[in-house]
DNA sequence: ATCCCATGTGTACTAGCGTACACATGGATA
DNA sequence: TATCCATGTGTACGCTAGTACACATGGGAT
């Protein structure tokens, strides 16, 4: 019996449940088929987490975190100087540059809050987590409508498969800031 | 056997469709619990219907079909004298006021074009058809930011649960127009 | 050193799913 | 009127799901 006592089983249950989603959504996300990604016993998933939900709640927090880390590592947005409406943009082409899966997997875990109450202070943690940093540059009612307007572009282009325009994004997300 | 030649099967099918994601959301909608909803056999489900999305994609077109009449219904919104901002925002309060299980089917079913390919054309149709119908009163641009951003503004309400406030809405939204 | 219990493993049960298919029926067409 | 086929009905199959549970194991508290 290899990797009895495995103390990442945990840890390597939720990365295999974002694997899942990324592959195949928030439909394809099973017990079963988290355990097999992540090579564990299926009663081992149903151990560590009781329910989907609870799975869930886990991959959207740490997917959270992971944007969470792109959103400060762009220093730029922090120092007074820059344009705040053109990090902001950049940080979109940062976003959808290369492989969406990412993006995809946060979203859609972030979204599946609409019908899953579990979900929703997660939910509500990143939106407010990214309305308070960028409340560092302006005031708490623009910072929301930032992170709202962002919200609703990045959900065009994933939705419709539209392309994503920096500097439409730059421009709009300009006026907001007024 | 009763309802033999229902001319109308189709259509009541699409409507149970949408009672059922309105009850237990996308991921209780099944052929058979269609069916049951309708009270119809199972085989007249997947006669009509051959997969989910194609069902799916009726009931988002159905779904889109009434928040347009919505938009039409506020006359006011063609009228170049009224305030589009505060229109919109108002517009917004009365997708809110009472039973949000509308607006919560439309959302869930939008939403779902993130992993349903099928879906997709049919978001776009709405993402440009309300945008189009913004752009008789402002640019292209505009309108196609407006739309971003009332997304943006609904889906944070419908995912945090934060209350909707129409005068932040307002305020918002008249930046963007500039 | 002993024991407890958090953790890990394997399997079985029941329910619901999409799918397929054989057959029924009667409006539309010729 | 005779025929056809779109539509309607009922049932069965194989698959996957969540759940439950009995049992195994060994790290850490005592």
């Amino acid at each position: 019996m290899a990797r009895r006592y495995d103390p990442e089983r945990r840890q390597r249950i939720i990365d295999a449940a974002i694997r899942v989603v990324g592959e195949k959504g928030i439909a394809g996300l099973s017990h079963r088929s988290v355990a097999a990604e992540a090579d564990v016993p299926l009663g081992s998933t149903t151990y560590h987490f009781k329910t989907l939900d609870d799975l869930m709640v886990a991959a959207l927090r740490q997917a959270n975190e992971g944007y969470a880390r792109t959103v400060l590592a762009r220093g730029a947005l922090q120092d007074p100087e820059s344009d705040l409406a053109a990090e902001l943009a950049a940080l979109g082409s940062e976003w959808f540059a290369g492989d969406r899966t990412g993006l995809e997997v946060e979203y859609e875990l972030y979204l599946a809050a609409l019908r899953r109450p579990a979900l929703r202070p997660v939910a509500a943690e990143w939106a407010e987590g990214f309305a308070d940093c960028l409340a560092l540059r302006t005031d708490p009612v623009t910072a929301r409508a930032l992170v709202a307007l962002i919200d609703g572009i990045c959900l065009q282009v994933l939705l419709t498969g539209a392309p994503y325009d920096e500097e439409y994004t730059r421009e709009v997300l300009a006026r907001v800031i007024g």
